[in-house]
DNA sequence: GCTACATTCAAGTAATCTGTTGAATGATAT
DNA sequence: ATATCATTCAACAGATTACTTGAATGTAGC
């Protein structure tokens, strides 16, 4: 047998699991989870030179997990298709439920993620609807401005120290960022409990919103 | 930032995701996800050396993709919980929608998949429980006798063109085996229909089945 | 104890992947 | 056309991966 029908498909399988097989190529994914991006400004949010992230970006088209469009003079990389954030979910459950790794990582930095008992999208849209809850967007200002959960208010985490009197203390406040493991969220949360107001995380984040179907809003 | 928890959670991630990232991998999850097996038994049905599939065992069970007990003398390997079929589910679906090269391999080989017209699990309980169809259990003898769908018939592709005389013509027939992309069901479809034969596919194999927590038989 | 057998380890080669640097492309704007 | 700017290519060093071979481990059965 040269190479087997089946052989070759997991081949092209294997292919697209390879291009999930690198912790930056993960969170440029993510990143694009927000949005459309250009090279440079995906390169300067994830910390890498614009020559590497173009050809992690190459990788990840081969794979069949991003494509592109040309704007003028910026080339726009997207994910391809929804099911590609399905991947990435399963992926996340597989670590999350078989790695010893990844729940140590959990409990250290995210102080047990079962404490911090996550909020449905059910939930969100049912208390938000009834103006019990603020729903606080703790992403930079840039990823907010594109799009954002209907209602948000925007504090990106670095000025939530200092804008914590934006905030009314008497409302529960709802945090999100990027995705179920975007730091910014989790330690929002921490910081708002420690001044003694009511926060809890939404379980995952914008992407995941707008494959649910959900209303997002646009300036 | 040394490493933000993030990354390092990412680069766990990741490491999930090169575990998948080699197309014989995939074949052995595919075979684990009939049942466990021992390392030789698997390597001598994938065709690796016992050396070589021992090495991708244990770089799976690092990945926590699957997991291993001693039983005598042999070490028996299995798939470490329901969310890695979940995890190829997603994979496979990824490659199917947005990777050419996986649509012109099915095309191909498989002559089309639209044309096979796949069966659902509800469909083919339903018929079989009313005897309208034969359920055809396609794989080698072995992985038969481990465990099978209730009521199936095990013709080994191999043998099927001389103990064709087995078969009700009068019967449609609905063949399975592994999983989606098992390429025995395919081609036994095809030449039951050669012969004049009614046959379809059922859309998944033995794992999904079970996975969705139907019933199965064990002699 | 010794033998047989399943599995793993260790060492080596060829191939692939990551990130860097500097040069090449290709569209826009003057 | 020319200059500018975003992106990609090409070439390199260092690390990782796949597979082979032969030796080492560990259990079962005598």
């Amino acid at each position: 047998m040269s190479t087997s029908p089946k052989l070759k498909l997991y081949e092209e399988f294997s292919a697209i699991a390879r291009g999930l097989g690198n912790a930056h190529r993960i969170d440029i994914l993510e990143h694009l989870g927000q949005g459309e991006r250009g090279v440079d400004a995906l390169a300067a949010k994830i910390g890498l030179s614009t020559a590497n992230t173009s050809q992690h970006l190459q990788q990840l088209k081969r794979a069949g997990l991003v494509e592109s469009r040309r704007d003028g003079k910026y080339i726009l990389y997207r994910l391809k298709g929804d099911n590609v954030l399905t991947l990435l979910g399963a992926l996340f459950d597989v670590g999350e439920h078989n790695l010893a790794e990844v729940d140590k990582v959990m409990r250290d930095y995210f102080h047990k993620r079962d404490d911090m008992e996550a909020v449905s999208h059910e939930e969100l849209l049912e208390r938000s609807r009834d103006g019990l809850v603020t729903v606080l967007d703790v992403r930079p200002n840039d990823e907010f401005a594109m799009e954002h959960l209907p209602g948000a208010k925007n504090i990106p985490l670095e000025e939530l120290e200092t804008r914590l009197s934006e905030i009314d203390p008497a409302q529960e406040v709802i945090a999100y960022c990027r995705g179920p493991y975007c730091v910014l969220s989790f330690e929002a949360v921490a910081a708002l409990r420690k001044r003694g107001i009511k926060a809890r995380r939404l379980e995952d984040g914008l992407p995941e919103w707008r494959a649910a179907g959900l209303p997002l809003e646009q300036p």
